[in-house]
DNA sequence: ATAGGGTTAG
C-alpha cells in the first residue's frame, strides 16, 4: 500500500492516473474505500472528465465519509451544483455524518442560495468552526456582500491569516483598493498568499505598476505569485511584458505549471505570431508538461489567432468530454474571425449550454461579417429566452449592427433597452452609439451622446467627425478639430481622413488645403482625400499634379475620384488616362468601364462608348450586385434590381408605375434621352426604373405616414439615374428622402440634393 | 480541510 501511496503523489497526468487505476485492479485494491477516495482526489486535481470520476465513485460498494467527501469536492470543483447537493442528500440518507470540511464546499456550491445555507448552519450550531466561518465569509465576498463579510470578520474572537486574506481578496473583488490596502497594512502577520493577493488585486484594477512594486517587494515568491504577475500583464494586453517575465522566471530555474503556460500561451495569441507559437509548443513538450484542458483551450485559441484553423479544430475535437463553454466559445470566435459564419453558427446551435460570451461571439461575428440583420435577430432571440442578461459587449455589437443598417427605429429601441436594463456604457460603448446615430443620419443625437460623455477618447472625436463628413457638415467637423486642439487631444491619421473628407464633401478647398499642410506625415489616404477635394471643386489639373508629385504609388481610390470628376467636367483626356490606370489596377471593377463609357457617350462618341462596354463584356467583368433596404416595424426590407420577392411586391410596382407616369407627364425624362437610345431590353428595364433604390423608395412611400421622412440605405454608391429620379420624387411627393450609400448621405428635398455631386 | 494565479466575446 505504501508503494502505491508513493506513486499516487507523483501522478501528474490523466494517463498516469489510468495506469495507477489498472495496477490497483491487478492487486484487487480498486474497490477499497481508501483507494477510491485517492483516485477521486486525483480526478479533482487533474480535472478528469465527469464520466470517469463517476465510474470510480461507483467502484466503492459502500462509500464511506472520505469517498463521499472527496466526490463532493470533485463535483464542487466542476461546478456541478446539482450533483453536489444530490450527493449531500445521499450522505444524509445513508447516515454518513458529513465532516466539517464538507460544509465549506456546500456553501461554495450553493450559489446565491448560500445565505439560506448559512442560516441552516447557524441552527445546527456549526457556525463556530473556523473553517466554516472562513467559508461563509468567502461566500459573502464572492457575491459582493462585502459589508456582511466584514461584520463576520470584525466579530471573530480571533483571526487566522486565512481570514485576513479572505477579507482582503473580498475588497479586491469589489475593486476597493483603498480598504484592501488599509487591511494589508494593519495585518499583524503576512504570508506569500497575502502578497500574491495584493499583486493580483492591483493587476485586476489595471494598475500594473503597483502590482509589480508589490511583486518585487515580496519576501518570497511561489509559482502562483509569478503566475499572478504574468497573467496580470497578459490580461492587460501587455503580451511582451508577460513573455519577458516568463523568461525571467525560467532563468531562475523555476518550473512553470499549467497556469503559467495558459498565461504565456494567451500572450502569444495576442501577438499572433505563428513562429513564436510553434516554439512555445516545443517548449511545453520539452518541459514534460501534460497540457490540461485550460492549456489546451489556450492553445486552441492561439492556433486560431495565428491563422492555423485546422490545428485549432483538431484540439477542439481532441478535447472530447473535456470541452466546456470556453472551448466552444473559442472555436466559434475562431470561425467568425475568418468569416466562416456557417461553421460558427453550426457550432453555436450544437453547443449544449450557452453563456453571455457565446451569444456575444456569434452576435459580434454576424455584425462584423456584414450580417447585421442576423445579429439583431439573434439579439432578439437572446432576450426573448430571458435566462441570460446582455452586457455591454452584447450591446456594442447590436448598436453597431443598427448603425450599419441605418436602422434608426431599432437603434432607438436598443438605446431604450440600455436605460431600462441599466446597462452602463464605457467610452467604447458610447462611441458605438455615436457611430450608430451618425450612420442613421441623426447627427443631433450623435452630438448629444458625445457632449454628455464624461470622458472621451480620440475614437469618440473621430467617429463624430466621420459622421459629419458623411453628412456633408464640413464646418462642424472643422469645429471639432479645433475643439480637440483646445482640449489637447492629439488628432491621429483617422481624424485627418475625416476632416479632409468633410472638406471635400462640403467643397471647402482652402480649409482642406490648410489642414493637409498641417499634417506631419501625410499618408496615401490623406493624398487620396486631397485628390478627391480638388476633383470635386473642379480643379482637375491640380488633382493630377498632386498625383504626379506624391511620394508614394497612387492606388485605385485616388484615380477613382479623378475619373468621376473627368466625367462631370467632360475631360476626355484625363478620363482616358485615369481609366487606363484603373483598368490595370482593378480590372474586375465594372464601375470604371461604365464611367469611361459614359464619358464617351456624353461627348457623342458612341463607337468608343460601345467599344468600352464590349471590353467589359469580353473581360467577363460582372457588375457588383447592389441592394437597398428600408427599415420598417423593426424589420429590414431588402430589395435588388427587378425584385419581386417582397410580400407587397404588386403594390410596390404599382406605386413605382404611378411615379414613372407622373415623371413622364412632367417631362422629366426629356433630359435623359441620351440614355434611352438603342440599348438592350434588359438594360432598358434597369434604366427606366426597377433599381433597388427606386423599389425601396416606392416601398417607403407605400408604408409610411404622409409627409414623413423616408430613409433608405444602399450598399454601393447611389447610381446616377436613381439620384435624378429621387430628386424628382422628393419634389413631386413633397417628401424629404434621405439615402445613405457606402460613405455618405444624400438628403433630397424639393427636387434638390444636399450633396455636391454633379451627375 | 480554510486564503493567492488560468482559457473565450466588443
Amino acid at each position: 500500500m505504501s508503494h502505491f501511496n508513493f506513486i499516487a503523489k507523483e501522478i501528474r497526468s490523466q494517463n498516469q492516473l489510468k495506469q495507477l487505476h489498472a495496477q490497483l485492479i491487478q492487486n484487487s485494491l480498486h474497490n477499497q474505500d481508501f483507494w477510491v477516495a485517492q483516485l477521486i482526489h486525483l480526478c479533482t486535481r487533474l480535472h478528469a472528465p465527469p464520466r470517469y470520476a463517476t465510474r470510480v465513485f461507483y467502484l466503492a460498494p459502500q462509500p464511506d465519509v472520505f469517498v463521499c467527501s472527496n466526490m463532493l469536492k470533485y463535483h464542487s470543483q466542476m461546478g456541478a451544483t446539482n450533483e453536489v447537493f444530490a450527493l449531500f442528500d445521499q450522505m444524509q440518507e445513508a447516515n454518513v455524518k458529513p465532516v466539517a470540511f464538507v460544509y465549506p464546499l456546500l456553501i461554495k456550491s450553493s450559489g446565491k442560495a448560500g445565505i439560506q445555507f448559512h442560516a441552516h448552519l447557524l441552527k445546527r450550531g456549526l457556525n463556530y468552526d473556523k473553517y466554516i466561518q472562513n467559508a461563509v465569509m468567502g461566500f459573502y465576498c464572492k457575491y459582493g456582500a462585502i459589508e456582511s463579510a466584514r461584520e463576520l470578520f470584525d466579530e471573530m474572537p480571533e483571526r487566522t491569516i486565512a481570514d485576513w486574506n479572505s477579507i482582503i481578496s473580498g475588497y479586491w473583488n469589489g475593486g476597493n483598493e483603498v480598504e484592501a490596502q488599509k487591511l494589508f497594512d494593519l495585518m499583524p502577520e503576512k504570508n506569500v498568499i497575502t502578497w500574491t493577493a495584493m499583486v493580483s488585486g492591483y493587476a485586476k484594477v489595471n494598475d500594473l505598476e503597483s502590482a509589480r512594486r508589490y511583486f518585487d517587494k515580496m519576501p518570497e515568491k511561489s509559482t502562483v505569485s509569478w503566475n499572478a504577475m504574468i497573467s496580470g500583464y497578459a490580461h492587460n494586453g501587455l503580451a511582451e511584458e508577460a513573455i519577458k517575465l516568463f523568461n525571467e522566471m525560467m532563468s531562475f530555474g523555476l518550473k512553470p505549471d499549467e497556469t503559467t503556460w495558459v498565461a504565456v500561451v494567451s500572450s502569444c495569441s495576442m501577438l499572433g505570431d505563428p513562429g513564436l507559437a510553434e516554439s512555445l509548443v516545443k517548449r511545453i513538450a520539452e518541459k514534460g508538461t501534460c497540457p490540461n484542458h485550460f492549456v489546451k483551450t489556450a492553445l486552441l485559441d492561439m492556433y486560431a489567432k495565428c491563422g492555423n484553423l485546422n490545428m485549432a479544430r483538431k484540439i477542439f475535437d481532441g478535447l472530447g468530454e473535456c470541452r466546456n463553454l470556453v472551448t466552444w466559445n473559442a472555436m466559434i470566435a475562431a470561425y467568425t474571425r475568418v468569416g466562416d459564419l456557417a461553421s460558427a453558427m453550426e457550432l453555436f446551435h450544437q453547443m449544449p449550454k450557452k453563456n453571455v460570451i457565446s451569444w456575444n461571439s456569434i452576435i459580434a461575428g454576424c455584425s462584423q461579417n456584414g450580417e447585421s440583420a442576423m445579429a439583431i435577430e439573434l439579439f432578439k432571440e437572446m432576450i426573448a429566452s430571458k435566462d441570460l442578461k446582455p452586457d455591454e459587449v452584447t450591446m456594442v455589437s447590436v448598436i453597431s449592427a443598427c448603425g450599419h443598417l441605418g436602422a434608426l427605429e431599432l437603434g432607438n429601441w436598443v438605446a431604450n433597452y440600455l436605460t431600462e436594463n441599466q446597462i452602463r456604457l464605457s467610452i467604447s460603448g458610447c462611441n458605438s452609439l455615436i457611430f450608430m446615430y451618425s450612420k442613421c443620419g441623426s447627427m443631433r443625437k450623435a452630438r448629444k451622446i458625445f457632449e454628455e460623455m464624461e470622458n472621451r477618447d480620440v475614437i469618440s472625436y473621430n467617429t463624430l467627425i466621420t459622421g459629419f463628413a458623411a453628412y456633408g457638415s464640413g464646418a462642424e467637423a472643422l469645429e471639432l478639430l479645433s475643439k480637440m486642439k483646445q482640449e489637447s487631444m492629439q488628432p491621429d491619421r483617422i481624424t485627418y481622413i475625416g476632416i479632409l473628407t468633410a472638406c471635400s464633401h462640403s467643397g471647402l478647398l482652402e480649409e482642406g488645403k490648410a489642414v493637409f499642410k498641417s499634417i506631419k506625415d501625410p499618408d496615401i489616404d490623406h493624398y487620396a482625400c486631397m485628390v478627391d477635394l480638388y476633383s470635386r471643386v473642379g480643379k482637375l489639373d491640380e488633382a493630377k499634379r498632386l498625383i504626379d508629385n506624391m511620394p508614394m504609388h497612387p492606388h485605385a481610390g485616388i484615380y477613382g475620384s479623378l475619373l468621376n470628376a473627368s466625367r462631370v467636367h467632360k475631360r476626355i483626356d484625363l478620363g482616358e488616362f485615369t481609366a487606363n490606370k484603373l483598368f490595370e489596377l482593378e480590372p474586375e471593377n465594372s464601375g470604371n468601364y461604365v464611367l469611361l463609357s459614359n464619358i464617351y457617350a456624353s461627348a457623342g462618341r458612341w463607337e468608343d462608348a460601345d467599344r468600352i462596354r464590349g471590353l467589359m463584356k469580353a473581360g467577363g467583368v460582372a457588375k457588383a450586385t447592389g441592394w437597398s433596404w428600408v427599415e420598417h416595424g423593426g424589420k429590414i426590407h431588402r430589395f435588388v434590381v427587378g425584385d419581386h420577392s417582397h410580400k407587397l411586391s404588386d403594390d410596390i410596382y404599382r406605386v413605382l408605375g404611378e411615379m414613372k407616369k407622373k415623371m413622364m407627364v412632367a417631362g422629366y425624362m426629356a433630359d435623359k434621352s441620351c440614355v434611352l437610345r438603342d440599348v438592350e431590353e434588359e438594360e432598358k428595364e434597369e434604366m427606366v426604373g426597377t433599381h433597388s433604390e427606386k423599389l425601396a423608395v416606392a416601398f417607403a412611400l407605400l408604408i409610411s405616414e404622409p409627409g414623413a421622412v423616408i430613409r433608405v440605405v444602399k450598399n454601393l454608391r447611389v447610381c446616377r439615374d436613381c439620384h435624378t429620379a429621387i430628386k424628382i420624387i422628393s419634389h413631386l411627393e413633397k417628401r424629404e428622402i434621405i439615402v445613405r450609400d457606402n460613405n455618405r448621405f444624400h438628403c433630397f428635398r424639393d427636387g434638390l440634393c444636399s450633396c455636391n455631386d454633379h451627375w
